[in-house]
RNA sequence: GCUGGAAUCGUCUAGUGGCAAUGACAAGAGACUGUAAAUCUCUCGGCUUCGGCCUUCGUAGGUUCGAGUCCUACUUCCAGCA
């Protein structure tokens, strides 16, 4: 089982530690979003170098480039990459929602390859399997999306998704008992793997595909409370690692939301937030109702767009304004790019598209909210979150 | 000097009798939440009570119901020949 030390709590915030085999990871977190093996525009040494303390790739993209088999021949996702630190992988199943000409069945998923056509099909097994070639510490399960406004239409992706975690974590338990670095015991005949070892100093040098990995079954139900309430009732009746909250496109109703599903979730493992974190202030609403780490593509694709956060909120670089504008992007930031650069510069760079234009941006952007989330659990140990929550929002929203 | 060719919105460009005029770039602005995103959208002659009105395709004339498009002259540029 994935440790998970709880710091402090206040209501259902908490801050705690997760320890991964790849080492731990301070929560509240931001996970960086590094889809393809990287998080684009920076180098794993960036994202080092601006605090960031795991990242999240995604299990379809890899599957079509390099392939999974790949990444496992390289020593797995973070020797591949050289991150050398707490990864993450999303399942594939964000692609069944977001890729046209998706066809979903009971098995799972037919998806086209944006790539080149090829056509394949993803199952929970088959995402189980990739996920454990890719080799993350921690694995979400396969799971369907919904956006609809209508009840039926969640409901039954809902119940497919519930009917997929079962196939996971069935799935998962074999792989981990096929891991030779696993303890199996005998229990009454049946083989069940028992918790994955975590004995020794944390490996921060070559990992092991074979490593003990994790699994996050995943929260869905859309905007109905009561569905998410029965998804989280569900999801904690399972034999799994930590929770994935999916499915949230709107902030609106997004705090009840929370307060249903982490009220109902085990409070011992982590949770974690699927894709939210444009905009701060969900970051602020996710750790307040215990969510544990957050993953978003948004603050580095907005960097490579040109719209930059700042205490006072987000600016496009590109505007004219900022044309002769010679003060820092964000003086209060400790990033590279506002230590060194000011916001003409920044501006020049976009404008004539130079590519240091989407680096820096991106630093900064990572950096932001890292920095917001590594805030957020400060001000939970000190006791001060109420007070860091309403000076950072009312200056950013004024 | 002669002979051809060419001049269109900041730039390049489409346009061969019905045109405020094509496309690209530039410019101005907006969007982006488990990344088919270094992407996408909108504006881009002026005014407008949103129905239109006015001014535009080197300059000046002309033909025509109608000219960026045809004719004449001029100006500038390019090529070739002297």
């Amino acid at each position: 089982m994935l440790k998970f030390d709880i710091e402090k709590k206040s209501g259902l915030a908490r801050a705690g530690i997760i320890h991964t085999p790849h080492g731990d990871i301070k929560t509240p977190a931001f996970v960086g979003a590094a889809t393809r093996a990287t998080v684009k525009a920076l180098t794993m040494k960036e994202m080092r170098e601006l605090g960031s303390q795991a990242i999240l790739a995604n299990t379809y993209h890899l599957l079509l480039a390099p392939g999974t088999d790949l990444i496992k021949e390289a020593g797995g996702l973070a020797e591949f990459s050289s991150w050398h630190g707490p990864t993450f992988t999303d399942s594939g199943g964000f692609q069944i929602f977001s890729l046209p000409d998706v066809k979903i069945t009971e098995n799972g998923a037919k998806f086209k390859s944006h790539i080149n056509g090829d056509k394949f099909e993803m199952t929970p097994e088959s995402s189980m399997q990739a996920q454990w070639a890719i080799g993350a510490d921690i694995h979400m399960a396969f799971d369907q999306l919904a956006k609809s406004e209508n009840k039926k239409d969640m409901e039954d992706a809902m119940h497919r998704t519930h009917r997929w975690l079962d196939r996971c974590v069935e799935e998962h338990h074999r792989l981990l008992l096929k891991n030779k670095r696993c303890e199996v015991i005998r229990d009454n005949g049946s083989e069940i793997a028992s918790e994955a070892r975590n004995d020794g100093p944390e490996r921060s040098g070559p990992s092991n595909a074979c490593s003990e990995q994790y699994l996050y079954a995943v929260v869905q139900g859309g905007t109905f409370n009561d569905l998410r309430a029965e998804s989280a009732r569900y999801s904690a009746s399972k034999d799994v690692d930590g929770f994935g909250i999916g499915g949230v496109f709107v902030a609106d109703g997004m705090p009840e939301m929370l307060q249903t599903v982490n009220s109902i979730l085990p409070e011992e493992k982590p949770r974690h937030l699927l894709g939210m974190g444009q905009e701060p202030i969900d970051l602020f609403i996710g750790a307040e109702n215990g969510c544990d780490t957050f993953d978003c593509v948004a603050p580095t694709r907005m960097a490579r767009n040109g719209s930059l956060y700042t205490l006072d909120g987000r600016i496009n670089i590109k505007n004219a304004k900022y044309k002769n504008d010679f003060t820092p992007l964000m003086p209060e930031c400790d990033c590279e790019c506002c230590k060194n650069y000011n916001r003409a510069y920044l501006h020049h760079l976009f404008k004539t598209d130079e590519i240091t234009a989407k680096v820096l941006a991106s630093i900064h952007n990572e950096r932001f909210v890292v920095s917001v989330v590594n805030k957020i659990r400060e001000s939970i140990l000190n006791n001060t979150f109420e007070e860091y929550k309403k000076e950072f929002l009312d200056r950013y929203y004024k």
